[in-house]
DNA sequence: TGGCCAACTGAATTTTTATTCATTACTGGA
DNA sequence: TCCAGTAATGAATAAAAATTCAGTTGGCCA
């Protein structure tokens, strides 16, 4: 009986509260209880379970999935996306409208952005993404060199000069190839100024924007011209590679592999991307799947940007490796 | 789709402050959204729907009867106590406990307490009454005169100094009959210092504890003697009288009832009732139903205190005047 | 019976949250 | 296309809530 009183209260106050929304001095007030007590009282309503509280899901929300892949992968933030089907284009377009959404609300002022090309999934992004006036980022720097073939090229330079307009921030491209045709063609491309004053830039990036790149099957490797020739692919391959940021490749389980080819690649590497602030990856579709799982489990990534089929899958498979 | 995004948040804010426990200013730092900014997100959700906080009832504790006395009869706050069954012993029981309760938790200070004599309800109350020692109530006073039978009368007497005592006050009593036998009487009574001092308190008290009467079916005025004679009764009932409060008599519309009885009655009068900060009634049972709401609706009581069947009833019934 | 520990309490203080204010962007209508 | 009114934002500030602290009390065991 005792109990049933000092339940009444339990009751009472959490309903004058959240109910009725009074402030606490005010129902101090009214039941003549200190403030300090009615603060008491409330926690201990909320711990004892009197009151509940809890958090509607709206249609196209997804706070499970990104809870479990923050638990599971350790991220510090996971976006999933609505999506109508499970296809290409329509990820493409679920996930760049997200991470443009993401990019809007959170970024700082003076921020050094780091972007890397080649990625439809930024690309995407971009186009989604209009202006910020309040903020003012402080330079967009390509981390990944343009694909040989001229076209792409384009895009990638493309791709950085927008969002530095969009962001009001200077652009500072890499005017070098993602892969050199040779070791020594790298070495004389890193002894352009520009390309050295670019990459100098790569230790200073505090928001990576990147994609993740899966070595097979590959579409852009394969149709982005003659980058790798079919045996660099095998030997990818051989090696374990499963995936990609930057052309810098990684394994199933996240570990880095080193393959003659990274002397050729033109891009920030693994280390310097993990000394950025935030790396967030932005990646879909059922093709990548193993590629950002591997990327998660390298811890390369902040947070990831997906849609909902590729969380679901990430999550729903057998815990492996 | 943009509002897709805008819900994520709605979603993900409240989660990390309600489920996760953390400040917003640490999800401003997580999310890089200002704190000014997860205000809003937060009431936003609140409004929305998105969050939903529910008070699940203990058993034994009726915020809905207490809601719907305080809002139908404009009370400052309803108790309800739970209680067995609806006898007159169990109720006595149930709402003397929970009175006692209130009383030691919402007790002031210097409080001058003001507490009617001739009324189980109280006596229990001051029975389940622990000491208090927290707050120290300046004075009891008794505010209406013994029972002509000498042994009620030591009833009153030890209602007022017994509360006095667990309440550290000084006791104040009225050494008169509740009920003179004649004006005249009255008249000599009201000469007394002492009777005199005590009715000059009235004015101070700043909490009063009341029961409540019923004029019809009364054990009270039929078994304690013979206080009123027949045809007193058959007058108070003919002039409408269906309850009273220190034998101040009120309609069952709670306007006051007036009878010559009134020239007789030693007692705290409605008006000076009315000027107590807190005016609390006590009482339960079938056999008050009427006069419980008479005085409601007179206003006279701020606090009623009663028990979970009376509360019903007093509900239930279609909405008389 | 006394003494010690744990639990409560309210006042004061610190911490957290809500709001104000000034500014800037967006929207819809002329 | 331009403008007026609406909405949104962050920094600063006011307001509210949680916590610390110091002091009691009550129960429990020696």
């Amino acid at each position: 009986m005792a109990r049933t009183n000092e339940l009444r209260l339990l009751t009472r106050v959490p309903q004058m509260y959240y109910l009725e929304g009074l402030k606490q001095s005010q129902i101090s007030a009214i039941l003549n209880i200190s403030q300090a007590t009615i603060s008491r009282l409330l926690k201990r309503a909320l711990d004892e379970n009197i009151v509940r509280i809890t958090i509607n899901v709206p249609r196209g929300t997804f706070p499970d999935l990104e809870t479990g892949l923050r638990e599971r992968f350790g991220l510090k933030e996971a976006i999933v996306a609505e999506c109508g089907e499970d296809r290409e284009e329509s990820i493409l377009s679920a996930v760049g409208d997200a991470a443009a959404h993401f990019l809007s609300t959170t970024l700082n002022d003076r921020e050094v952005i780091g972007i890397s090309s080649w990625r439809a999934s930024l690309l995407r992004m971009v186009d989604s993404l209009h202006p910020l006036k309040r903020v003012k980022a402080a330079r967009v720097v390509q981390i990944l060199g343009g694909m040989g073939n001229p076209s792409v090229q384009v895009h990638a330079t493309h791709l950085t000069t927008r969002l530095a307009q969009l962001t009001g921030a200077q652009p500072q491209l890499l005017s070098a190839p993602g892969v050199a045709s040779s070791i020594e063609a790298r070495r004389a491309l890193l002894d352009d100024g520009f390309v050295q004053a670019t990459m100098d830039e790569f230790r200073d990036v505090s928001l990576a924007l990147v994609g993740i790149g899966a070595v097979e099957p590959s579409r852009m490797l394969a149709t982005s011209g003659n980058v790798f020739t079919p045996e660099e692919l095998q030997e990818l391959k051989d090696s374990g590679a499963e995936g990609d940021i930057c052309l810098r490749f990684f394994a199933a389980d996240g570990t880095p592999v080193r393959t003659p080819l990274d002397d050729r690649v033109i891009s920030i590497s693994l280390d310097e991307l993990k000394g950025a602030d935030r790396v967030v990856g932005i990646a879909g579709g059922a093709r990548k799947d193993r590629a950002i799982k591997a990327a998660l489990l390298g811890g390369y990534v902040d947070i990831l940007i997906t849609d909902k089929f590729t969380a679901g899958r990430l999550l729903g498979e057998p815990s492996g490796t």
